[in-house]
DNA sequence: CCGGTTTCAATCATCTTTGACTTTTCCCGA
DNA sequence: TCGGGAAAAGTCAAAGATGATTGAAACCGG
């Protein structure tokens, strides 16, 4: 029912050491991603291991061999959630052009990123980890690595920023709320005229805090 | 080991029918609050019957007598929700006066209202209706209602802004996208200078919203 | 004072989820 | 070819949640 392990095309481990063992790092990252899976099809709450393991093709208690035990499972799948998130994010910011269009592009590449399936299991989790402690432990530090990260990444994409003050700030902030915000919006009803606009809008108050005399940094 | 009802101060009908019966609607509100009170605390995933009925001060039995079913109690909390919503908002916007510091009272005003725990209960229900079928049926044309009363008290509000064209429309769109992001930043940490910046921020936009060439409706 | 109705409490059966345990299958090297 | 060990599958009991049922207590009208 389940082709063999050395058939997987999803193995991701080029290295030549052929070992069995480390082929079933396959099988892990089919259960970590059955698990995201789980999470945006029906919620964190609705992610218990059954579907989990249904969902990766494997039997409850051959998972439960991978990962001996639930927290096991969502810590992975956070980890590979905060890779794949951070990686994507780098690889959209990477092919920007270094021209006029720059400050449009990286919009439109962080609300794609905000759109994306991924966010959507993102803010599953983070909005369950506001009454899970452990589930906290886990998720707050992969997310403000991935916030350092987009600092790092926002000040590497325009450098000519960094000197103007607090209008550097503002204007990250500003994409963060107003993104979150439509993130949440996109959840539950389709993309339309209202979000595109935003947008648009957006990118206007790029400009205008970038030409703006710099405000002093408090 | 519970007053008598005739005792209960809780009871917000006036009326001279003083019946048992509608005394007894004290106890649903205690149930319907406990119900909030728990989505708050304990997240909507672990709001059960169990811990609303042990929170509300009763037994499950008492309980399940006045809502036969969980999605009964789900449904009069939602509706006590949004009620209680929308009395807070429309009060805390009447008290506004109408001169220079109305857009930046009405900005604290609704900051104010996503700062609320109430907030908080909203938007778990929200992120949990968006895989739960029964309860996006519930609560989206709650939702819907109140998004058609705050345009209208924004209306209402600011009248002069009503043939601006789509800035008011943006305007509109700007705050409650950025309160959204807003509200989930401060699910999880505290309210710090980075919120109140901007907020002070919006501000400036929408003076500068309502004073600019009105752009045309689409 | 009494009977009927409403409110409250307690117990029960069913279902789901979880983690531990046991058994079977498969791969690799000797 | 065969045996060791890992991977996968299946079984099990404990815990928790839900809804239904039954029994007790309080309140009202007559």
């Amino acid at each position: 029912m389940k082709p063999r392990l050395r058939d997987d095309p999803d193995a991701s481990t080029p290295g030549p050491a052929g070992w069995q063992a480390q082929k079933s790092a396959s099988t892990r990252l089919q259960i970590v991603e059955s698990a995201l899976r789980c999470v945006v099809d029906l919620g964190y709450s609705c992610t218990t291991t059954t579907v989990i393991a249904e969902k990766a093709g494997l039997s409850r208690g051959a998972m439960l061999h991978h990962f001996p035990s639930k927290i096991d499972i969502v810590r992975a799948a956070v980890e590979h959630l905060h890779s794949k998130r951070l990686k994507a994010f780098r690889k959209a910011i990477d092919r920007l052009p270094r021209d006029e269009t720059r400050v449009r592009r990286a919009l439109e590449a962080y609300f794609e990123h905000v759109k994306h399936p991924m966010y959507v299991a993102f803010l599953e989790l983070w909005i369950a980890s506001r009454t899970d402690p452990e589930l906290q432990a886990i998720l707050k530090p992969a997310q403000e690595a991935f916030e350092r990260e987009w600092y790092k990444t926002a000040v590497d994409l325009f450098p000519e920023w960094e000197g103007s003050g607090a209008n550097f700030d503002i204007a990250l902030d500003l994409v963060h709320y107003v993104m979150d915000g439509l993130a949440v919006s996109l959840l539950t009803h389709d993309i339309g005229e209202h979000e595109r606009r935003m947008v648009g809008y957006l990118e206007e108050r790029l400009r205008e805090l970038a030409s703006k005399p710099a405000a002093a940094r408090p």
